[in-house]
DNA sequence: TAAAAATACTCCATAGGTATTTTAT
DNA sequence: ATAAAATACCTATGGAGTATTTTTA
């Protein structure tokens, strides 16, 4: 068996089916793809594509096996290239996926201790909805996700979780909440409310709250990110709760903050990793500036098959 | 990249870096598998051995990930072509790992039933030690393992519980507890023991009942097995705990059961499955027939990267 | 008839072998 | 002095390419 016959079942799969196109995805010629196929189910002497005349119409039983193998193998010789390429030089882009919210609050610091440590690496940060995180992530678009209690994610990806911050409610200045002896979640819903959209955790998780209690809630705005939300806040829209990060010193000449982690869980930062991949060095240094929760070790072991 | 490579690679670091004796263990000479490994560390441009004069002492940082990854794809290409052999004929042997105990009691209808519906498939039974068991799983020497309430494992190798049984207190006829109107602990320790071996499970889970409640107990016999334990129970050796499926009707010849699940709790079984290895259909056949609860579907998942 | 796969044939790279030299215990 | 790795050199396989035929949608 040879890589290239691999490479090859692989390339043919992912061009629905056509040496052809498959070839060119490859750089070379469509006889060399169609040896290799043929040589590869001669080897293994048992039909890993459905022929149809001249036509492959699809995988065999077999076939759809082979090729999860295939894919692994192959990704396989991509971690061992990507390891050697990090052991020369540890240069490179460091990409991050996140949320506006944690960009801006949450791992500034870690951005921060770690340009000043490694300069050499260069440090892009994306930002996304929570599935588009994980989905860069899984893709290899990005090295390392960062989001709050991550929803359902595809099984290519870890989540591991590093932050759990109370959350705190927000509101202008002179408001009478702000003087309320105890505040509870009726209490909360007199007010019109802004909260973030109902796609995110964080949104689902205060709504959540409200709908268990039954208690009708007007919600003003939905806004993305907790920088706005303070902003509309300021501006007299609505109260908000927002995780305590999110609310710094600065803050307090425009809002007013009370801590409701009595009502309200706290919400739950996670880092997310791809499986299976070759994780550069940088990424581990990162992940060691972010949180004294993430060393090496831990990480690894959940990366790799350990406690998954 | 070749396999190639990766297999000389391989070779040499199990030939404790002895190119010549890694040669030999490929059917090569030791020209070849030198070349394989110069022109590896030339393509990754990095350094996988490190090498003093023309002798090799080990691997380096970077080798030592290498060699996981490499190790890793070749375990691809052997399961690539295990599914196709075990595609082309599905017979060939079945290898279960498991107590005594369990080969006796549980699996042997599954066993019963599934030689009538595969009879082209040999089944092989192997007995040992909880540790031993996942050892030969681990190893390959065996498809399946089925072991009591598992240790801890390596991590190579997968733990699936799929049978909790209550345990039952057996005594000889005429025993006094056999009229005991609420059995207890502390009734029991007035009483010699037969248990198993305190390295195994069974014989833990029961001693450590005592324990926990400061009782001293007479043990009067360390057994390895049910079968053992009730042969010297009947005998007025003691009396024993142990899994209600071991207690068979005609058991009721020579000896008394009580429930006591009500003092122990109940012994959970488990089958050991080796991780990242393909897993032949007549496993997945035999699984099914073991449990209700091994449906090809949950073994798939828990084996594959899944919830791990 | 057009597009895709199979076939035929050529060429060259290289894997693998033998023989030999170099190097280190 | 011995054992192991590197080097030199040879051979044959097979991988990649071009050109062409076959097949089917």
């Amino acid at each position: 068996m040879k890589l290239r016959q691999l490479q090859c079942f692989c390339a043919v799969v992912d061009a629905d089916f056509n040496i052809s196109r498959a070839s060119e995805a490859l750089h070379t010629t469509q006889p060399s793809v169609g040896k290799h196929l043929k040589q590869m189910e001669e080897e293994l002497s048992s039909n890993l594509l459905v022929r149809s005349g001249g036509r492959i119409l699809g995988l065999t039983a077999n076939g759809e096996q082979i090729l999860v193998w295939a894919r692994r193998a192959l990704q396989c010789t991509e971690n061992i290239r990507a390891a050697s390429r990090d052991s020369r030089q540890a240069h490179g882009t460091l990409t991050l996926a996140t949320s506006h919210t944690h960009a801006n609050y949450v791992i500034l610091p870690a951005i921060l201790e770690f340009t000043r440590r490694f300069p050499e690496v260069q440090i892009g940060v994306q930002q996304g909805a929570p599935e588009h995180v994980a989905e860069m992530v899984r893709s290899g678009k990005a090295d390392i996700g960062v989001i709050h209690e991550p929803p359902d994610l595809p099984r290519e990806v870890v989540a591991i979780p590093f932050l759990s911050a109370p959350q705190c409610l927000i509101m202008p200045l002179e408001h009478p909440l702000q003087t309320e002896p105890e505040l509870t979640l009726e209490k909360l819903a007199h007010f019109p409310l802004i909260v973030q959209s109902k796609d995110r955790p964080q949104g689902q998780r205060v709504l959540g709250e409200f709908d268990r209690a039954n208690l009708s809630v007007r919600v003003s705005v939905q806004a993305l990110d907790a920088d706005v939300m303070k902003t509309y806040v300021a501006a007299g829209l609505g109260i908000a709760v927002v995780p305590s990060y999110s609310f710094r010193e600065l803050d307090q000449h425009f809002l007013f903050a009370r801590d409701v982690s009595h009502i309200f869980e706290p919400g739950v930062s996670a880092v997310i990793l791809r499986r299976d991949s070759y994780i550069r060095k940088c990424v581990f240094e990162f992940l060691e500036e972010l949180s004294e929760g993430l060393p090496r070790s831990r990480v690894d072991a959940l990366v790799t098959g350990g406690a998954r």
